[in-house]
DNA sequence: TAATTGTAAATTGTTAACAATCCGTTTGAC
DNA sequence: GTCAAACGGATTGTTAACAATTTACAATTA
């Protein structure tokens, strides 16, 4: 894991996660269109990297664009759709960590703990969007580990399946939920944090 | 579906697929690094419609992008990422299929007819990156069939998968295997159908 | 020679202006 | 009064110029 090589963010980036973690915690409405020209004053950058971002969002299916009307925030998926993309989100994760777990570090270990911790007080001050963010956080972590390559499908599927996530109200039920996870992945024991894995996603 | 939506296609759309079909046809090397201004001469555009076309290839997993570097040609993913991403893309058709066969029309029968069509006298002529342009179209429309919000999933696991389009050397065999996935759905026989796609993914 | 520093060309990233398109409103004919 | 065409503001799409960064290569030093 090069640390250098991520702390160094583009401007692109910084915007996808910012507007997807928004989003995700439901703080946008998904029938007012979106407009460039106000994310562009908001973020102090021209359009161009804004409409960078918002096709990178729209590729990925947190919104929906449509030509020459710019983008909206994308609606839920028909059940069908939701369980196929959940029990596909399921073996990708279950599949990752097999692939990872033998190959962590403790320094991995401390990693998962922190953003275990910043989960805690998201859930702690009730902040939605930064709740979204660390839960996707864990999950993204593990599935980068395994393999970078994959990291952008499962986020593509993931964008997908959490469009409600403004409707938890268990905050604590998340947390043990994830403790469990980082607790089974320390461990080194496969089966537990699959377990743990799927029991988190439902 | 919408004809007449879809037949008005953006820029950015084009050029996506012209270079899409490319590059899965192993027609591009992975080492050379891929020029924007080029790329901008050759479709005569600016810079601005391939800085987008190359940002969604890269997303797609098409290509690898890498800051202020540009983007090169993704490489083939691993045995076992290989093995995950066909059991997806598997698991991803079945669920369409089962999906919209019994809505679609005898519309849909010719144009699947007329996509199989295409491919045979692309594999006719040996024109790689014409077969797998029709390959892919052939499953796609069926995808989208059923939902165009999988669509942007199953084209990203599909894109992985086809690095290795190339070494294909069987042209008959590709033009009897998707005749066989036009018959079982023109007979809307949903097993055979789907017996067909899973022998035809391999 | 090998390693390092400096420099210029090439390339990507960003911006602002301009063109094309969409959408609500007005105008006008019937 | 109703409908359709035309207008105008707002928004997206495209372009070309400029800024920042990388890369290749020459010059310098140990």
């Amino acid at each position: 894991m090069q640390l250098a090589e991520q702390s160094v963010r583009s401007v692109r980036e910084q915007i996808v996660d910012t507007l997807r973690a928004e989003v995700l915690a439901g703080a946008w409405s998904n029938h007012a269109p979106v407009r460039e020209q106000a994310l562009a004053e908001r973020f102090g950058v021209s359009r161009g990297p804004i409409r960078d971002a918002l096709q990178e969002l729209s590729r990925e299916g947190v919104l929906v664009y449509r030509q020459n009307k710019g983008v909206r925030v994308n609606t839920p998926p028909a059940e069908a759709e939701r369980q196929l993309l959940q029990a596909m989100r399921r073996e990708m994760e279950s599949f990752c960590l097999s692939q990872c777990i033998d190959q962590l570090t403790p320094t991995d270990d401390e990693q998962l703990a922190d953003i275990l911790a910043e989960l805690t007080r998201a859930c702690d001050s009730g902040d939605l969007s930064s709740i979204a963010d660390c839960d996707l956080a864990m999950h993204r972590y593990l599935v980068r580990s395994a393999s970078s390559e994959l990291e952008a499908i499962w986020q593509s599927i993931t964008s997908r399946l959490l469009m409600d996530y403004s409707r938890i109200d268990r905050f604590d039920q998340i947390v043990s939920e994830h403790e469990a996870i980082v607790e089974a992945v320390k461990q080194r024991d496969l089966k537990s944090a699959q377990q743990a894995i799927n029991a988190n996603i439902i």
